[in-house]
DNA sequence: AATAGTTATGCAAACGTTTTCATTTCGTAT
DNA sequence: ATACGAAATGAAAACGTTTGCATAACTATT
């Protein structure tokens, strides 16, 4: 078995009987090559087994062919519908994705971005918009282009396409209090370092404060991004009395944990509990029950994100950032119901 | 704002008042230069805002320093928790991961192989076996180190890290038909380019045999690997009857679409159905009724490939086919019961 | 048939590193 | 002080492409 790691661009032109730059051309500008020369090049690369070299070509500061994403984590369903959207997406238009993950970790993302650039991507696309300023800096500086997904800011610094998480926050709390809702506890994950997380939490709080409700203390719950977490919150909360109605929770995977431990501990949901996610993830409408929540449309913002990236690197880096609000719309299902009086 | 995009290995040399090479062996061989020179170095860096040039390193057919994964969706649990373990311990070494997805078609897997090639990745990582001729002939020609994850196969042409997944689909088998079902169901994905879910369901199907026991034709449920695709196929198979009396999937996803299904139905699992899955995904152990399923450990699969792959890249890529075998195990759980006499 | 205009190709100089080899500097033993 | 070996550094030649410029080969026009 022959190995032929080293045939170069040089190899194929040999074999061809042109010069290199005819190659590198038939690559690059197909039109400005023959036909008739471009068929001899592809078959010089079929007997030869050249496969071209991306680094080669990036070292001219030109096209890398690749763009970063960084993300909290890969861990669970959370980002994984986004993700594949924007994978998918970026790849119909050629370039190849480098993932890494910060573990919600800020100094960690900056780290990573770093590595990302010396890479050389050609864009990069982040979730939401807390990062350190030292994030922000760099991008800024070398002037990367760059797209937050997951959350819409009116103001932000770069470009993004997401919901308003504040509008989330607050349409659920609006369906959850329409029902008849008074007693109603509040599941989240930590909000610091967390913009998407902290603008549901807050368009919840105001919207039940205008509704005179208020959420004690006891039921502010706290509880990681993982069903197995969520359960085990809920579960020390029915411990306790009195239960409330319903619970609000930050996303739909902590629905689901929620809901399982509703479950375990005989309640119906939604007769005896009422229980709401946020994001509609592509589960949480065939679970049983299925679970009312807000669109967010993972989806949609990973493919747009992605298209809204590929445009800043192909266009002008120096033009305001792109915002693209992706609407919010609740879904009303089977977890949530009307009090009984 | 001054955008510094083009500082290079020079800049920052003549900042710190050493030549290039200098600079260069400050970041590749650390030892080889003095602390103090170093020290101005990195002060130079800092002041330029340089970032190193992976391109202009990897061309020199050295250490790229990134790895590439391939695997079928990013769109569900099902590989979440290994591409997240595989992730987290390949950078540990210093690597950056390029990721692309498939679909489950194996020559899109090819081109994708080809396109990571020429991003010229240290080392490569496929799930399962099933791979096309050319991807095996690729891959050997270009002496590529690579790992298949998720299923272990005693004589692989690469080497692999993962479960006996016949043996996994015996256990399940054995596990249902020791509780006293004969009259079972399973729910499997298409086969067929899918070694993982063609070895499990044969091994479910030959134990059962082996007992005697055949499933009909109409109980051999094929579905997507997707909760709701699951759901709906079980659903048709709940509108006709007889009913089964238990129902193995191919893995948790499907199983827990199932068990929405039955629950759906106003059916009490496992009290009139018990239904597995296999995999162990990380919430099967939280949900309600936490599922009956075959530990094939993901994160233990990921953390370990990752390894023998590093390992191979550092190391001899003569050497033959490291194979890790990650062992099997029942974990019975809430979804199976014994049959009702 | 000569000329201008196009189009296809080749030549050679980049691109930003790494590394081999040569040279300098340093520490240590005489 | 001198000499010697070791350690640190520098000079310059790679690595495999891309591209501006120059040239050659056509086409069309008169």
């Amino acid at each position: 078995m022959k190995k032929n790691i080293n045939v170069d661009i040089i190899d194929v032109a040999i074999k061809a009987g042109v010069s290199p730059a005819t190659v590198s051309r038939s690559f690059n500008h197909p039109n400005k090559v023959l036909k008739s020369t471009q068929k001899r090049i592809e078959k010089a690369i079929l007997q030869t087994g050249y496969i071209r070299n991306r680094a080669a070509q990036a070292i001219q500061g030109k096209r890398s062919g690749t763009v970063g994403l960084i993300v909290p984590t890969l861990d669970n369903a959370i980002f994984s519908n986004l993700i594949q959207a924007f994978s998918v997406e970026i790849r119909q238009h050629g370039f190849t994705m480098l993932v890494a993950t910060n573990g919600y970790d800020l100094d960690d993302e900056y780290t990573l971005l770093r590595s990302l650039l010396e890479h050389r991507v050609e864009g990069v696309a982040l979730i939401g918009h807390d990062h350190s300023k030292e994030t922000y800096n760099l991008l800024n500086i070398r002037d990367v282009p760059v797209v937050s997904m997951w959350n819409y800011k009116e103001d932000s610094l770069i470009s993004c396409v997401g919901g308003e998480n504040k509008e989330a926050g607050i349409e659920i709390a609006k369906h959850i209090s329409s029902l008849g809702h008074t007693k109603i506890a509040m599941a989240f994950p930590n909000v610091e370092d967390n913009d998407r997380a902290r603008d549901r939490k807050i368009g919840v709080v105001e919207y039940l404060n205008s509704q005179d409700i208020s959420i004690p203390e006891y039921w502010d719950i706290k509880t990681e991004y993982s069903v197995s977490d969520a359960r085990y919150c809920a579960e020390e909360l029915f411990n306790k009395y009195p239960h409330p109605t319903a619970i609000i929770a930050g996303n739909d995977v902590i629905a689901r944990g929620i809901i399982y431990a509703a479950q375990s501990y005989g309640m119906n949901v939604p007769k005896d509990i009422s229980i709401t996610g946020i994001g509609d993830f592509s589960s949480s409408e065939s679970s049983f029950p299925s679970i009312t929540t807000i669109r967010m449309r993972p989806n949609k913002v990973g493919k747009k994100a992605a298209s809204v990236l590929i445009d800043r690197i192909n266009g002008d880096r120096e033009a305001d950032p792109t915002r693209i609000k992706v609407s919010v719309e609740i879904k009303s299902r089977e977890s949530t119901t009307h009090l009984k009086n």
